[in-house]
RNA sequence: CGGGGCGUAGCUCAGCCUGGUAGAGCGCUAGCUUUGGGAGCUAGAAGCCGGAGGUUCGAAUCCUCUCGCCCCGACCA
């Protein structure tokens, strides 16, 4: 993409409405623009860093067996009356009146439609387990919007549903969105923690949330440190195999939302218990059979009994994880994506536009990192470009000037270490393998 | 939902107390000079002062109502 054309606009200075420095970034990268409390159009360069994370939460829901359906924003309210939960979600639900003056909803998640379907399609056991998926607006209308995307009234969210005949079955699945939670925030370069939670009025027994560390968390977390010193990024994942004794490892040492939070467990861990903050970037239930008792979703079972599914959900808050990422990786000077999500890898900075080496040197870079370069061809000076693209946030920048090309040389920086190195225009397509 | 604050140019804000021609910096447009970390000079464009009532000869400014946004708390799949 040339910049030239490219729909950004950065802003030199703060907006007065943004706080923390993730909102902040992603106003002044011409990331987003909000259009009304917690509402928010994502611009271009935001759309693209949105797009990746979803792709990434979606590439290991379906590795770890999780299949993609996509269900609507709005829903009808009979569903949710014959669950229970029409009154009791109270305001917080976004209530619609059609032309028929019919009661629709706007989804502030899916338990009930997605029980509905299963039980109009599903009969009998040998078709379980299933889990399925969908990455979808959602609408809280939250009392108190904040902190821009990261408490958002509109928000993208994948929320995952598992149906298993028993219990143990059940624990399964739980297991499996466990692990695969664990490696979708590794792969963006989140260390993700999970943490004994509450279950709240969702109901079950068992419930962990996923926490990024980070001052500006909502949450407050208690965790043993060792936890925060584990790797997690390298580890392989035999989804068929028996997961507990991973997710064992992992829950074994002390991590808990405030809710969970046991003083004298914790005393006892001394120097070793970490008071933090945490970003709740993902949340799991399970929940028995609360919604397909009530909504009597049966099949079958090996006796011709019918059995009550076991149900769980998934969530994991997509949008706020965009948000949580740069609160993780930012300086001074701007956003530092890590390579998985950057929304593009390499910006390519012309610093004299005109100059015939210059813009021919840019041009063959230009060409052979296809979509993933994005080049500041602007007619501007260098300390702008600098700045910008350091905003922005690119993962390299690739510098073409006067100086260095008059010997063949360019730059290449790291945006996260501000290393700089001069190469050859072979080496740095070399580098990149393009 | 309680408490607090703010709506004036694209952005950051001054002006309001004490009513009298709508302002600055940055950004934008044009020209000249500059040109490796947010340049300089010159000339411009740009505002229903959030909205509606009211007081007044006269309202960005005073009064009433209203809408919107932000912050703290409570709330939060």
């Amino acid at each position: 993409m040339r910049l030239s054309a490219y729909f950004l606009p950065t802003l030199k200075e703060n907006p007065a409405e943004a706080q923390i420095v993730s909102h902040r970034l992603m106003l002044r990268a011409g990331m987003i623009r909000q259009t009304a409390a917690g509402i928010y159009t994502w611009l271009p360069l935001g759309w693209r860093v949105l797009r990746k994370v979803e792709q990434i939460v979606r590439e290991e829901q379906d590795r770890a067996g999780a299949q993609e359906l996509l269900m609507p924003t709005i829903q009808a309210a009979e569903l949710w009356k014959e669950s229970g939960r029409y009154d009791d979600y109270g305001k917080e639900m976004l209530r619609i009146t059609d032309r028929h003056d019919r009661e629709m909803l706007f989804g502030p998640t899916n338990e009930e439609m997605i029980t509905s379907i299963f039980r109009d399609n599903v009969k009998r056991y040998r078709d379980l387990p299933k889990i399925l998926y969908h990455i979808q607006w959602k609408f809280r209308d939250e009392v108190r919007p904040r902190f821009g995307v990261m408490r958002g009234r509109e928000f993208l969210m994948k929320d995952a549903y598992s149906f298993d005949l028993d219990k143990a079955a059940a624990r399964r699945s739980y297991n499996r969105m466990f692990i695969s939670y664990m490696k979708t925030f590794a792969r963006m370069g989140l260390k993700a923690i999970p943490m004994r939670a509450d279950t709240g009025p969702i109901g079950g027994d068992l419930s962990h949330e996923f926490h990024i560390l980070a001052e500006t968390g909502e949450s407050a977390v208690f965790v043993h440190k060792d936890f925060i010193e584990t790797d997690w990024r390298n580890r392989d994942v035999d989804y068929d195999g028996d997961l507990q004794p991973m997710v064992d490892e992992l829950t074994g040492t002390y991590a808990v939302t405030e809710e969970k939070h046991d003083p004298a467990v914790a005393a006892a861990l001394g120097d070793n218990l970490v008071s933090a903050r945490g970003i709740e970037v993902g949340h799991i239930f399970n929940f028995g059979t609360k919604y397909s008792k009530a909504m009597n979703a049966v099949v079958a079972g090996p006796n011709g009994e019918n059995v009550t599914v076991e149900m769980g959900s998934y969530g994991i808050g997509v949008s706020r994880l965009v948000g949580a990422l740069i609160e993780a990786y930012h300086d001074d000077a701007g956003i530092i994506w890590p390579e998985a999500v950057a929304p593009f890898k390499v910006g390519l900075i012309n610093l004299k536009k005109g100059d015939p080496r210059c813009d021919a040197a840019c041009e063959t870079l230009y060409r052979a990192f296809g979509s993933d370069v994005l080049y500041d061809n602007r007619d501007d000076r260098a300390g702008v470009k600098f700045a910008d693209m350091d905003l922005i946030g690119l993962p390299w920048q690739v510098i073409v000037g006067p100086k260095g090309i008059a010997g063949g040389k360019v730059e290449l920086k790291s945006r996260q270490t501000g290393d700089r190195q001069e190469l050859s225009l072979e080496a740095v397509l070399e580098r990149f393998g393009v």
